[in-house]
DNA sequence: TGCGTATTTAAGCAATTGCTTGAATAAAAT
DNA sequence: ATTTTATTCAAGCAATTGCTTAAATACGCA
């Protein structure tokens, strides 16, 4: 941190401080926000969130078909998903099924219904 | 792509037909929204991107003072911001102020509403 | 004009990302 | 039991990220 900040010249400390505050108190939202969004931020993966919650379920090689990409590469991209909770598994014989967490469906659906509606471009 | 896809074995092809159509109509959307999420996923920049929510506008060195970062880091954060048009500047004497974008500030809402109410832990 | 303040920019670097290829599991069908 | 089907995993690599340090602008003021 440089010392001659300008924050010593003409800031407005109880602004400054007010906002170090909220960012410390809501700081583990800030941590499991992020953590989802940048899941989300990822152009492929945005699109398997959106289907899994379209369709219910998908399987891996569903999604490969769906978006013209490798198995292995859906595969990773899943496993991440997976690993921090925003999607789950059900196998149903040889195939496993990937669908949304209840927590992140509620979380990301706003921007579904955006999406849906494709007002995205227009209204926004 | 391999050719010996599961899909060929047993999918349900109206299914996969149906969710490639929707795929690319919506692509521009997926486009738009992948390439905002991506820059708010950062926590540094959710952060920013919160911080500039509640209090309309805030400088370089308010931020860097706020975060504990460096001026230069926060600078640069900024700058992918503004690039894609997540935020907006206005100079005051030597001071430049950063806000939020009216589009971004409504697409963002709800997620700042949520984590106003720091509810994101125990609700969802 | 020259100095101080506010901010950006450039270069460099370790760490991470997302893909490819090929091998490894796991359950089902023969 | 062996093969087929569905999927994951491991290694490798180019590209990107986010930081650090140091230098460069840009404006305001004496």
């Amino acid at each position: 941190m440089e010392i001659n900040s300008c924050i010593r010249q003409q800031a407005d400390i109880k602004q400054i401080n007010r906002c170090k505050d909220r960012v410390s108190e809501l700081n583990s939202s800030f941590d499991y926000l992020s953590n989802g969004l940048e899941l989300a931020g990822n152009n492929v993966r945005l699109k398997i969130l959106f289907l899994l919650y379209e369709e219910k379920q998908l399987c891996v090689c569903d999604l490969s078909d769906i978006l013209g990409m490798t198995i292995s590469s859906i595969s990773q991209h899943l496993r991440k998903l997976k690993d921090r909770k925003l999607i789950e598994t059900e196998r149903q014989a040889q195939t496993i099924f990937y669908s949304l967490t209840n927590e992140y469906k509620n979380l990301l659906e706003p921007f579904f219904k955006i999406l849906d509606e494709n007002k995205i471009l227009e209204t926004i």
